[in-house]
DNA sequence: AAGACGAAAGTGGTTGA
DNA sequence: TCAACAACTTTCGTCTT
């Protein structure tokens, strides 16, 4: 399942304490948090594997189970010769034309996919994804091409929602405007081609959880393990405590870094912050806001923060 | 001077009649 | 289909460190 470790030691801070997250792949260091290879799931016979893992992550495999069922009609190859003969001249005509007419279609399948396929594998790299994502996104870019969800609609456009969907499905935090920006698809349109193709292809995709984000926020931050922690652990009750419902992940997730860094005397400025998570200052302000005011607890931390600085 | 704060007005998406 | 609504953004002036 997970591919053997390239590293032993972080080369950062040469410590042995490496943590690794099977859910993203991601392998960490424990003391320094320092996100060292976010490549490890080695795929292969692994559908069964998260099937079996646990009910709450089935969602994972969402379109694969029925793909392999050959596409309904484009698959099928009209006709040979052999029985030509036994035709009328007007069926042979409707023989000949629809022969015609499916070489035209698959020919436009294929250099569309072509297309699509040179193109995800650009997004692909550009975003530094696995492998099985990719191989993920091209399926189901596949599937939606073949049930003709493409026509008359750019196909940049649909490949981006298909792209924002897989990751979705996988729980990899990345967010809307990161995929417009490698894309060059407007951000709407992202957003539109998602539902579209989610909608078509019954993909199922949860809410996205903050604590997704807290992750890579704070490894981008270089923030302390610590400091990660208690973020998550904000993240944890303030979701328990149903004041984060309506509120967007990137949001909380932002606010909690915030309160973390100030409890743990490793200050970030608000637009800092703001910049990693993809906010503006005021939303992490509104957020970091909501939750000392609901969970009092925060603040005697942050004054004990305080007071040992 | 930089950071934090909050008010006001604008935007896009959701919801419910 | 339209209007009301909440969350988020933009912008900007003021207070705090």
């Amino acid at each position: 399942m997970i591919k053997d470790l390239q590293y032993k030691k972080c080369p950062e801070c040469t410590a042995e304490a490496l943590h690794w997250n099977k859910e993203k792949g991601e392998v960490a260091c424990k003391s320094c948090g320092l996100v060292l290879d976010d490549k490890l799931f080695d795929f292969g016979q692994e559908w069964r594997e998260f099937d079996s893992e646990s009910s709450e992550n089935r969602r994972r495999t969402g379109a694969p189970l029925t793909y392999t069922q050959e596409d309904r009609g484009l698959g099928t190859t009209i006709g040979t010769k052999s029985d030509l003969h036994k035709l009328s001249k007007k069926d042979k005509d409707k023989f000949y034309r629809l022969r015609l007419w499916q070489r035209r279609v698959s020919t436009a399948i294929e250099s569309n996919l072509r297309l699509a396929l040179s193109e995800i594998k650009r997004i692909v790299s550009v975003l530094g994804l696995p492998n099985y994502v990719e191989e993920e996104i091209s399926r189901i870019y596949t599937e939606a091409v073949q049930r003709g969800l493409v026509r008359g609609h750019s196909t940049e456009a649909v490949v981006a929602g298909v792209v924002y969907a897989v990751l979705r499905m996988y729980d990899i935090p990345r967010t809307l405007n990161e995929v417009s920006d490698v894309t060059g698809i407007d951000k709407k349109k992202v957003a539109k081609n998602f539902k579209y193709v989610s909608r078509n292809l019954n993909i199922r995709t949860l809410p996205i959880d903050p604590m997704n984000y807290v992750a890579r926020f704070a490894s981008e931050l270089k923030l302390d393990p610590q400091t990660q922690t208690k973020a998550l652990d904000i993240v944890q009750v303030a979701t328990k405590e149903e004041i984060t419902s309506g509120r967007s992940p990137k949001g909380i997730a932002a606010g909690a870094l915030y309160i973390a860094s100030k409890i743990h005397n490793e200050r970030k400025t608000q637009a800092e912050i703001a910049k990693v998570a993809d906010v503006t200052e005021v939303t992490v302000r509104n957020s970091y806001k909501e939750l000392i005011e609901n969970l009092n607890f925060l603040n005697d931390e942050m004054e004990k923060g305080k007071a040992s600085a």
